[in-house]
DNA sequence: CTGTTAGCGCATTCAC
DNA sequence: GTGAATGCGCTAACAG
């Protein structure tokens, strides 16, 4: 039963046609005189025969694999498996497989992604990345196929990132409207694209509502849960009343935020307002489940897959400006300041 | 500068060889009959050249891709993740790359590993599921590739799956040793495969130590926050003394029922204790951190995609028997039940 | 409108 | 030990 699967030849012969003709009709591409009645047959006969053209085969006569390589730096963050899920969705739609290729960043040669290119097994790469890549851009012009930026832009270079400034703004102008004065921000690494850009975004609005900007209001947490617990340890030390709301510049340090104003025994939302940047499942899973700003994480993951095709297709897209935030995500962690 | 790649001609023409020989050479077969000199100024022309072998010539010639494919029903799952990061790491150790395929079990015929696999385009199948994918066994049949299963085990299939029948069990001895005597269950799926074993774990760690088991204490919470927040009320509901101490077969369902236990104001762990099965950054990230039992869920992934490497080969490798919890990972959740 | 021809890069059988 | 010849399945120029 299981017999081998029909190849062009097949399709040919069933049809009683050369496989040119085949290949042709298959091909489907526009301007091409077959006669009705013979494309029918080959269709047909292809449909009969479940005929699935080798992609080997395909890839080898026209190089071109029709497969993109995804790199990123860490599988169990959920802002990468969003993106992930938007660029196989896109992808697939476009007709392109996704090769999966995690690369560590602290070690800096890691990474199959340089073998995928060289072995002509993919024909374009797709490149998640946190703030600290070093390196990364260096190796990806060494990889000679085109490639996309996720979740960061460098001058020159095609990508397509969130915006994080706006996001920022919108979660301090929420505290702001609740009657929030005093509002301090676990900021990211800021040195990094979108841990600088939050914290524009943190000024924006300060200064739009005539608040002066402190700057110990703004405490490094970087992107683990110790790193939000310390740095609201370090705000809650700070002389003088303290901040009445608080916009972690993400999930996972605003979590370690939460833990600190739990064992301090400050009550959230009743002493202090948290909002977090970026929303996933995990947001309503904390207690109090957190108001968040959601990204638009998947479309940047579709948009990138879409940038590089046109890539590949030797097009030369326009970069799709910064993604809007998608909103508010309102939940238990804000209210109106205690007074 | 960035001349194209070379090819096989072009290491032979450099070495003054046939490109026979030099595939020969390269290939690297033990019981080949090459002059040790020939064979160094090949293997000296390949390393100048930065040769690298075109994957889609030698996989249509070999018709091997050296490529898995990985199929997912969702990506924003811990378990899952951890699972892809094993089994791309396996992958690479053996040199095959990894295609990522998303399937959603809701839509019977989605997903595009239907396609990898008719297309040539991978040597098998790496299949995470979900206990409710029905009709996925049929479907992988018909591809025609050999797979492996993730995460549960069907009779006469090649699978990988966790021990989750001794996770319970250590979870409920956990509470046991503390001193709890009413210990509940937030139970998975009750039809599914790792539903049942969870139940199962619980109900021998209660009978070794004695205890009667209690139908109405084992609440079904499936796998979303909400299942585990109502089948916690639920429990609080029940006549008579409640639990103090709870065994969430997820994470997930564990946070749900954390929610519940906060919403009602009782206090964890001073007056209930949960342990989660499952650990996963999130597991530190909810307040109080859970205590947990670790799975080798990365191992899992590893495993599998060995076990699968094997199949292709044509050979038929032992499917390895369930994999053991990592052990009991101690936090905030659990403490000696209030006298 | 359709068939013939050539070749993508590689592994492999067969000569020598 | 090494080279010559063949073909994997497909597409694309060129004929006719």
């Amino acid at each position: 039963m299981n017999r081998p699967r029909a190849n062009l030849k097949d399709v040919a012969g069933r049809a009683g046609v050369d496989v040119s003709t085949a290949s042709r009709v298959l091909a489907n591409k526009p301007g091409q005189r077959v006669a009705d009645e013979t494309r029918q047959r080959i269709l047909d006969a292809a449909r009969d025969l479940d005929y699935r053209p080798n992609a080997l085969a395909r890839g080898l006569r026209t190089s071109r694999t029709f497969a993109l390589g995804l790199v990123v730096p860490q599988l169990d963050n959920p802002v990468f498996s969003a993106a992930i899920r938007g660029a196989e969705m896109a992808a697939a739609a476009l007709g392109y497989s996704l090769l999966i290729s995690h690369r560590d960043p602290d070690r800096p040669m890691a990474g199959e992604y340089r073998r995928l290119a060289a072995t002509h097994q993919v024909d374009g790469l797709l490149v998640a990345s946190l703030d600290d890549d070093r390196n990364l851009i260096e190796e990806l012009g060494e990889t000679g196929v085109p490639f996309v930026l996720m979740n960061r832009h460098i001058d020159g270079m095609p990508g397509v990132a969130l915006d994080s400034r706006q996001a920022s703004r919108i979660a301090v102008e929420h505290l702001l409207d609740l009657g929030h004065r005093r509002v301090a921000h676990l900021a990211g690494r800021l040195g990094g694209f979108n841990g600088q850009a939050r914290i524009a975004g943190y000024r924006d609005a300060l200064e739009a509502a005539g608040i002066p900007f402190r700057p110990e209001f703004v405490e490094p947490a970087g992107y683990t849960v110790e790193g939000g617990a310390d740095a609201m340890r370090r705000l809650l030390a700070l002389p003088g009343p303290r901040p009445t709301g608080i916009v972690a510049a993400t999930l996972v340090s605003a979590t370690g935020g939460l833990a600190a104003l739990h064992a301090a025994g400050i009550g959230v939302p009743d002493e202090v307002s948290v909002v977090a940047i970026h929303d996933a499942p995990i947001a309503a899973m904390v207690y109090p489940a957190l108001t968040t700003i959601r990204m638009s994480t998947e479309e940047m993951g579709a948009k990138a897959a879409g940038l590089l095709v046109e890539l590949i297709a030797g097009r030369s897209p326009e970069a799709p400006p910064l993604l809007p935030p998608e909103g508010l995500i309102r939940r238990q962690s804000t209210a109106k300041p205690a007074t």
